[in-house]
DNA sequence: ACCTGAACACCGTTCAAGT
DNA sequence: ACCTGAACACCGTTCAAGT
């Protein structure tokens, strides 16, 4: 039983948190929890990170290492001199990334300050849009637009981020009440679901909205741009 | 000591949890604090919902109730036939009245099923977008376009929902380390502040930005809508 | 220096017991 | 029918103690 112990890490500590989100979601990532899957107690991950906040932090700043290797990775390939296609490529890039960890808008829209990392992703995104001829003014209102778009997540409102348990049971029920007491939103899901032929659940085509809201500001952005600068 | 025990009902259990979150923060709003608030063992608020899930989807029940008031209000006080006018009003007036409930965001965002009451937004929502002309397949898009805009907050990444404890020393200390490390968003700043003439923490006013995007998106459906339906 | 056991003050929730 | 006390299995975190 040579038990050849790793000595614990910053790193592995925050790989740890984000197997156990990838397995069991975000509400999963306990300090007990990471440790038993670093083989050690609860209370050894403190002389590795301050507290609990900063174990997220860390789960944070592991997720944003990652979306920025992919987007780096597709920018080296093909460099895009339209700072438009440069952003949507760039969005959509984050968005394949953000998806393989279900967890992260969670883990994003509770975190009370924005850690260094994504600090940098959006002086990126500033930077893209300066160099593509918008004042800072306009490049400004830009980044406020997209929000979490320019990482790759909408508000989805009726398909909440997941990692959680969701019960299919209550998502029925929720659908069968909602075509008695919502008429119009079982009107368009009538209506859409007979253009698309799909079946029932799988009508919201995300990726598709997605692309669609992100060109809806982009082309905004630009008129707004052509015409005069905003306000 | 008459102490008249008013009978508990999901009522006064909403609404203690209302005031908690209001009064603390959703973190604050456990079991046993809100059944505090009502001078009642925590125990005795399983006769009246089912659990904490509950709890929190009462929680949000109560605000849509709200948030139903104020729009319903406003649109009987002055009806207003044009779609986008009409949105745009109704986006605003959800606003004002999200900013009174700091918390509103993050319960949002964490529910892992939208209530009846969302979705009875939502259906007026739509029903005014058709109303106003829109194919239901435009409209059905507009929907996933405004996200969470229709209830009246964007996903604000760098001033997040508030209502929990925020660290004005550590807030500090990121916006001078942004100086150093982040060039674009540092120009930025400077740039909008020389305009403004504001101090530096105040300088993003997040109601001219909720604005700016809406109309970018109201905007940009009236367009698709007057040329050919989308896609 | 790094890890740990026991303890503290909290959670949500169950269950048998009170009125 | 409605409320409760004690208990259980969890949290994050502190602190003195081990190696």
């Amino acid at each position: 039983m040579s038990r050849t112990r790793t000595p614990l890490s910053r790193e592995r500590v925050f790989a740890a948190a984000v197997a156990v989100a990838d397995a069991d979601g975000l509400a999963h990532v306990t300090m007990r929890r990471v440790a038993g899957e670093l083989g050690v107690e609860a209370m050894s991950l403190y002389h590795h990170v301050a507290n609990k906040e900063a174990l997220l932090d860390g789960l944070l700043e592991a997720l944003m290492a990652e979306v920025d290797e992919s987007v780096a990775a597709v920018e080296r390939r093909s460099p895009e001199p339209d700072w438009r296609r440069a952003l949507r490529r760039r969005f959509l890039t984050a968005r394949s990334a953000m998806l393989r960890h279900p967890w992260a808008p969670q883990l994003i829209t509770s975190r009370t300050s924005v850690p260094a990392s994504v600090y940098g992703y959006y002086d990126r995104v500033l930077g893209t849009m300066v160099d593509g001829g918008l004042s800072y003014h306009l490049a400004h209102r830009g980044l406020h637009a997209f929000g979490s778009m320019a990482l790759g997540f909408a508000q989805e409102l009726f398909a909440p981020p997941g990692g959680e348990d969701v019960d299919p049971a209550a998502e029925e029920e929720e659908m069968a009440a909602m075509a008695g007491a919502f008429p119009h939103l079982a009107a368009m899901v009538a209506s859409e679901v007979h253009d698309a032929g799909d079946e029932v659940l799988g009508w919201c085509d995300s990726q598709t909205e997605f692309e669609f809201t992100l060109d809806l500001l982009l082309d905004g952005l630009e008129r707004a741009s052509r015409s005069r600068d905003a306000r």
